[in-house]
DNA sequence: ATAATTTGTCTTATACAAAAGACATCAGGC
DNA sequence: GCCTGATGTCTTTTGTATAAGACAAATTAT
């Protein structure tokens, strides 16, 4: 089935969200647009944008970055120019790593 | 109707979540985790593990943060206890804005 | 090389998220 | 203190994202 979410999430989580969730706000505030100007700015219902602005975990990632980019909230801290940077190191970085994790009879290494 | 996206996302927004995509299974890998593993630590299927890997703006953002946030991507940059202290900081900055948008006549003083 | 597991990717069924709209309440400007 | 527009919040409808399962291709360890 959908959705069928049986745990809940961590503390951290919530947390990273409702702040996204303020900085939206207060990104959208700072550059007076209503709620409306900002929801049809990035294609969702304004319903949608009060979600996001409140925290709900349930919306759409791409929803959430999208109204967040427009008020200039920058995700993972780093400005346009330089994401894609980033995207790049990043995909080296992982290329280093074994494509498929291999669980030997030896350890769960997993972390502590 | 539900999910009637007209508009596509900016690059910046594809770019951010192909990035996190990206962090997210390095930092799986480098935990040596397998898909099934970490899917079922963060209650989701190998499915949208895999779409949020592949950097899918469809996904839920709880999902998403919430698997990050398990293989130590450090959302907003900032480490599980400073989190609230920045979430705290953001909700009294907001509480200094208007609580409401009026477009007086004026200008939409918007981004540039 | 072989065996066994992991991953990439589709398909199907169904629960649920999204849009739309409505309404009351609230807040800002006059 | 009004008026007007913005916001908080529900409800209903409908499209679709999700889980589950299946399979092939890839990858790792032996």
């Amino acid at each position: 089935m959908a959705g069928t979410r049986t745990h809940t999430y961590s503390h951290y989580t919530r947390q990273a969200i409702r702040l996204l969730g303020v900085l939206v706000r207060t990104g959208r505030l700072e550059r007076r647009m209503t709620a409306r100007e900002l929801s049809e700015r990035a294609g969702i219902s304004r319903d949608m944008l009060y979600r996001i602005e409140k925290g709900d975990p349930r919306v759409q990632l791409g929803a959430a970055f999208e109204v967040a980019a427009i008020v200039g909230v920058p995700l993972f801290e780093t400005e346009h120019g330089l994401l894609e940077a980033r995207l790049h190191a990043a995909r080296d970085r992982l290329a280093l790593l074994p494509g498929a994790v291999r669980k030997s009879p030896g350890k769960v290494k997993d972390d502590f």
